[in-house]
DNA sequence: CGGTTTTTGAGAATGTGAGCACTAATTTTA
DNA sequence: TAAAATTAGTGCTCACATTCTCAAAAACCG
């Protein structure tokens, strides 16, 4: 099975991995099997086996896998060995809960640059990054950003989107509940909020 | 294949679908063919028709789709047929997000309570909502409150979902990074934004 | 009113992932 | 050193989801 293509539901479960793996390494543990790790998440053993397994042996059998091994695997299968940079466009409310959340630092990602068209947010400094005026955007180039995030109202996401391919950027996580049209090359994932929540009672029980 | 039970990954394009009809309704039209919504969504129209006709038949043969009659069945599927009121637990950076946005609404959701440990944001009035003390969550069973949000740090995540599950609630979305556990027939749906953006440089070409 | 066009709906074929069971490898223990 | 225990790795099967194809149904048109 080894160096087969990962599947996409593999690769979306990689993070959770990571993750985890990272905060068993802040607590110094050295190795962990699958069984354990599994109890951990609440993944079951034998697909995180499964999904180790689709990027070579690095288990241990009668001892489990190494943690260090294992996180620098994982970020360079999901091209976190390297840190990105990201431009945030839309610096609304969740435009800023992006910019003061620290939390994306675990895989390696810097919120460098923020962008609003309303002149009254430019010049703001949250976090230490300073809001440009949307037309600035051009700039970007040069700051070896590769990420973007849209997080402005819908009817305006496809003119960002547009912006921030032409200036360079590889993949776009898109807040705004439209659809965005992208070169094939280009990368989108979107989080809908609202349509998450929409999903939510179906799965309600009455009772 | 009337009746049948829907699939999993049809019930969380119910949504997509959703929003499009109300806005081709809002704009008083009256049927539209799969294809037509095909193009308009970015999804394939056998996926379309394939997804409609797990919960009946709806169209018509050389018109297409009644817009009207298609949103209320879906609403109803989906449990939205009658409104949904939300309590939203962490007015942070992204409960604030949360409470100021409108966009809820065309599904029928109302957060209609919101709550903190903060004494500080205690008493805060935010979109008209006020936020009380986590102290106040238990009384939720009254306000015919059926959905809960949770937007406070990860390591909080479980107490308050337990203590929601307590409230009554039967439903939750999570937005903390963490694994919270809770009865099976409560449902919850996960949104990790970071790692939703950390599988976004996998997809990256280098070219 | 009959032929043509449009469009649905369903069944078949294909592809993908989850779940399971078993084998093989390594360590621990007696 | 041999047996037992632990644990990784992988082949297989089943279920589900996507994709394709086509016949039947309805509307439209001359
Ligand atoms: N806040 C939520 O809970 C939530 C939930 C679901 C979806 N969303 C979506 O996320 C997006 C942002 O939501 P929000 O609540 O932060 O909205 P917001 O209105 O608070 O912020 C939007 C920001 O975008 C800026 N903006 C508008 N047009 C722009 C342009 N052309 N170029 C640059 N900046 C521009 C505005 O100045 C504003 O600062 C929206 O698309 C919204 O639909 C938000
Ligand atoms: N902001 C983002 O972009 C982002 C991204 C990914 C994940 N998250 C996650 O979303 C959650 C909220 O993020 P945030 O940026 O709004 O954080 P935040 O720190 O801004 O807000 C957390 C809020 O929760 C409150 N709180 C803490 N403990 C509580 C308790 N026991 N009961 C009730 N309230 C409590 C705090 O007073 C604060 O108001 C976190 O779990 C975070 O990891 C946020």
């Amino acid at each position: 099975m080894r160096y087969c293509k990962i599947p996409d539901e593999a690769v979306r479960r990689l993070p959770i991995y990571l993750r985890g793996l990272l905060f068993l390494s802040e607590q110094s543990k050295k190795s962990i099997s699958s069984q354990s790790l599994a109890d951990f998440l609440g993944i079951n053993s034998w697909l995180i086996r499964k999904d180790f397994s689709y990027f070579g042996d690095f288990g241990t059998p009668g001892v489990g896998y190494n943690i260090e091994k294992l996180i620098k695997h994982i970020k360079k299968i999901l091209k976190l060995h390297v840190g990105h940079k990201v431009a945030l466009v839309g610096t609304g409310n969740l435009g800023r809960a992006v910019l003061a959340y620290p939390g994306f630092r675990i895989y390696g990602f810097d919120v460098a640059a923020a962008f609003d068209s309303d002149p009254k947010k430019n010049g703001r400094k949250i976090n230490n990054v300073v809001v440009e005026n949307i037309s600035k955007l051009g700039r970007l180039k040069k700051g070896k950003i590769d990420l973007g995030i849209i997080a402005v109202p819908g009817d305006a996401a496809q003119e960002i989107a547009d912006a921030l391919v032409k200036a360079g950027i590889k993949g776009i996580l898109n807040f705004s509940p439209y659809r965005i049209i992208v070169p094939k090359k280009i990368k989108v994932i979107t989080i809908d909020i609202a349509m998450d929540l929409a999903r939510l009672p179906y799965y309600m029980r009455s009772n």
